[in-house]
DNA sequence: CGTGGGGTTGATACAGTTCAAGATACGTGG
DNA sequence: CCACGTATCTTGAACTGTATCAACCCCACG
């Protein structure tokens, strides 16, 4: 592992105040892989091997049931994932792969867990983690069930241009079909939508999509920070 | 506070490891409110002032947006609800109101972090608590995303009757009105599921749900261990 | 009794999916 | 650099799941 890898790791709020030799022992026992676009990480129903760590490119979590399947998050860098089944030691509810080429920090289950027994400021760490995931998915759950697709695309839109900077414009990284999926509706539901949405300040081209009307778009996504964040 | 319910309390896994002194130092800061039906507990947005236990009755969790309601879980005995939001001091993102007559103890939210801050038993238990709660959303997520409606009210019924003994058969314990928004649908549109599922071994009369043929139930039902614990 | 709330039933409308076909962009080999 | 084949994206039409509105029923309760 990279030097520069190693800082970023030490200085995540779940680390950054945990003992010195305790992270240390957790890092000798980590293995940071470089993996290729849509490969399998974990596999819900399975047992717990590895805390994983989303150190660069996108992680698609996903949930299977009798042939359906449904996307529950996206994450970037840098995220924790599947904490909860690690501490608990219980089965995965969830799967994950990677949407672009990724390069993921797996830790030990076991010494997370023997760590976390040990070390009281790693604890408290884990609990400030568990508190924003758990945050985070209650804002996934309302978004769905609050919103309907337009309003869903409307506000990701919003909320993504502001992490791209605010410059009236988001550039996908990914593409539609996966964008579809994040916001829970089919790919022929995500390009009718956006074409709707024509009428309210947003114009679509390709893989970027271009903010003419600020006003209008804010007024028809009703945003909502108990939702957006 | 009774001595039963103290018991009670301590007992929790949340409690139950935690220092003698530091657990009599929290409850001596709380009330154990007695509450009528269909009282507000907390409301989205606000900070938290307290940590809530239901020791008694039933809590809907709910969140509101621009004129709509959702329901998103319903609690029952004995669960703590909006540790995350005391955890970090952030406003809660839903709301919640007693369903039934209730008995509630609230624990002053600063008094929780302060243990949290010295007890670190404690706050090991509060990790356990909270992985707990994220597991039990991501199920209700998945139930949603991955059923539809009728399906999700046959899994409820088959969830439902174990929990009451096995019998073959369901009582209600609150009116349809509100079973419709757990199970995130219609009241109209429960009334025709449940006699669509009359050709799947059901049958439903005024406040009890039979369940004629179990077989034919579970085959519809199509459970899965990963959404329905 | 009458009144009202919870529940059912019917008719209609909307959101979203699915299937099928056409359009557009995109990387590869010639 | 172009032609081709494949992916992805869009468009159209039919269909499923669910919501909404309205009428009605039933029973509990004053």
């Amino acid at each position: 592992m990279r030097e520069s890898d190693f800082d970023v790791v030490r200085q995540l709020p779940l680390f950054c105040d945990m003992d010195r030799a305790h992270f240390d022992a957790l890092l000798a026992a980590a293995h940071l892989q470089r993996l290729p676009k849509s490969t399998n990480l974990i596999h819900e129903g399975d047992l717990p091997d590895f805390l994983h760590i989303v150190v660069e490119g996108a992680v698609e979590l996903f949930a299977e049931s009798h042939g359906r399947e449904t996307t529950i998050d996206i994450l970037r860098p840098v995220t924790t994932f599947i904490l909860a089944a690690v501490i608990r030691d219980e089965v995965y509810l969830k799967s994950a792969r990677t949407l672009t080429q990724s390069r993921i920090l797996m830790i030990p289950a076991k010494a997370v867990r023997d760590a976390f027994g040990r070390d009281a400021a790693f604890a408290r760490a884990i609990v400030g983690e568990l508190a924003i995931r758990y945050r985070s998915i209650v804002r996934v759950l309302k978004d769905h069930k609050l919103r309907t697709g337009v309003e869903r695309l409307a506000n990701w839109i919003l909320t993504s241009e502001q992490e791209q900077g605010g410059r009236g414009r988001v550039v996908l990284s990914y593409d539609k079909r996966t964008l579809s999926a994040r916001l829970g509706m089919s790919p022929e539901h995500l390009s009718r939508n956006l074409t709707h949405l024509a009428q309210n300040g947003v114009v679509g081209n390709g893989r970027e999509i271009v903010i003419t009307d600020r006003g209008a778009l804010q007024r028809y996504a009703k945003a909502d920070p108990l939702i957006d964040g």
